[in-house]
DNA sequence: CATGAATGAGTATTCATTCAT
DNA sequence: AATGAATGAATACTCATTCAT
């Protein structure tokens, strides 16, 4: 009736494949040989699914973005809403689970992906852009309201998205323990008091 | 007395040359080509400096590192030294002026540099690590002597120096503002008191 | 009664699509892809009516001899018949005008199809050599008549077909005026009398 | 004090390699091993001298095409100049000869290399443009000297070309006699008086 | 009859590295 | 010390052809 795997099928697989590799190899280092023997299937099948490398690497990005947006919901405020900080650890916390669910795109998409292809490089950038707009604009809401200290919101966002980064990229690597709870306390923890707690550090 | 130029000067010709292709190009993308063409030496001559493409790249890290070292000072307790929390915040600005005077190498080694070639990451990633424990026996004294709040070192760690990263590398992008007091400012209130200030962002 | 299409209708629709597809891309450079494209089929269906790519080259060609065999008729000599020079005018007359009906195939067979593909050339030889012999024999028999001037009439053949090939190849790329009055007119002053005409011009 | 070989001595061994391997395979069938494995040198070393395989073939062109300027010259009237007629017998015999000497450029260039490559055929179809306005200024001059009949010149040209073409290549495939004067005898008398001789022909 | 997914041999091109001069 | 010609392994990508459905 239809082929031996569908087509959507496949495409998964090979998927599945690039992921791998990318990740065991380096975003460069791999070669479609590697992407295809992982695939278990022949080189030109690649081509059918994906126009070339850089396609099947934003294809991953595309997909880890689209999860990323269903677990990141915007903060809203009224009587019958969870308390914002409610909200906030929420997302923090869908995002860490997200990440230790998908520690290969964590790492391609967050630590590897950066000055290998200027072309890939754009995808990221831009991806990067909307995440920033994304909580500056949650950071400037947040100022207007008295719930977010005054300051430079572009030193803040990079604070916190490098902050974040890395704390993900850490635990997908098991550098700290992969347990959403104690992350996203800490996380939380930090956002609401930052490090220093004695007044004697102050001059 | 001596040749056109000395050993030294060749050497550093070269490393300015690599620096500046691996910075316009990336790390994979530039070639060995591109470099001695940046040196006006010939293809050679490379070889008689550095053993291999992955040795001037570890070199610019271990350059960049060396003045890293300089700058960072451990913060000392005592009655005649500046209190905790003003030498903390010389350290942060001496660290983010030398990245506002070698932005190439702020973008190579703090981005473009990981999951490119196995080897240099190992190279990296020594260097994080022991940046990671610089960070952590600092931050260990901290709670000891009450100045740093509780909680698990490994995650503040990798916040803080994932937060540092990425101001850095913004500034040098030009995302944010390059004013290393305004920059150094923001990193201290974050550090001081995080983003969070109303207490009705509580439930 | 039938199917949609009937074999022939098929058959004749991917050579058509075919020889679209070579006269646009060239005859390497033209795919099977673009063919079936073209024809509006699967991948699978061109080889059901044909065994390669090189079979509808050849179909192509062959088609296009076949046209020109019916529109080359010996020269008759007698006293109910024309004049020998208005049969050949007219052989020259109806070959010019297959020419510019079929332009693509021109295009093909005469000018890009040697040195493509050795199978190929076989087919072109083939045509070429039939078609050598041909005017060969009428040459001959034209000396002996005393119709044709003496000398050798290998040359005078290559002359004669190269002229002739020369320009309907330009006729049908446009170079020179499509009119087929003009060009028969033109081809025939020139068997007739050549281009010099001025005494002086011999030493 | 210079390297086993000249750099011109390597180019001109690469490209007798590619003549050669173009002439037996074929243009787009030759490869470029075939060309390296002929020069006996490694692949990359093709690339030192040539961008690509299109290269190399405009280089053999160029060099086919400069050696026919200098065999080429234009004709002068003038009392101390031989007659015309003579002048152009020896354009036309050292043509002749060149092509007789040069049989596989012969080949390729006026035989093989239409339709393959559209880049080639640019180069082609410049060098025939130039050939066309040569002697098409030529037949113009010797039409308003009375010299050439009158006629549409673009189609005298054609045959003129296409004539001469098929002559040079049946000659170097040793389809006609090798022989540079009966070549050359029977292009002038084709040009001086055609082919057919007989009134008796005429309507 | 028709399909189109899968195949894999084939090729151009790049580039780090070597070494004779 | 310096050169730069030569190397050749490595790799992305194409496309004619097959065959299970």
């Amino acid at each position: 009736m239809s082929q031996r795997k569908t087509k959507a099928e496949r495409r998964r697989e090979l998927l599945m494949a690039a992921r791998d590799a990318f990740v065991e190899k380096g975003l460069s280092a791999a070669t479609v040989d590697d992407i295809v023997a992982g695939a278990g299937v022949a080189r030109g099948t690649f081509y059918l699914y994906f126009s070339d490398k850089r396609a099947v690497f934003e294809a991953l990005v595309d997909e880890f973005l689209a999860a990323l947006g269903v677990r990141v919901r915007s903060i809203v405020l009224g009587p019958d809403e969870p308390p914002p900080r409610a909200q906030l650890r929420d997302n923090v916390r869908r995002v860490v689970e997200l990440a230790l669910e998908e520690p290969g795109i964590v790492k391609l998409a967050l630590a590897d992906a950066t000055g290998v292809d200027p072309d890939l490089d754009d995808k990221l950038h831009a991806f990067y852009e909307g995440l920033r707009s994304l909580i500056d604009e949650s950071l400037e809401v947040g100022q207007q309201l008295k719930m977010v200290r005054p300051g430079d919101r572009r030193v803040m966002v990079a604070i916190g998205l490098g902050g974040l980064k890395e704390v993900l990229v850490d635990a997908v690597r098991g550098h700290i323990e992969a347990d959403p709870d104690v992350i996203t306390d800490e996380i939380m923890a930090f956002l609401a008091g930052g490090l220093l707690v004695d007044e004697r550090l102050d001059g």
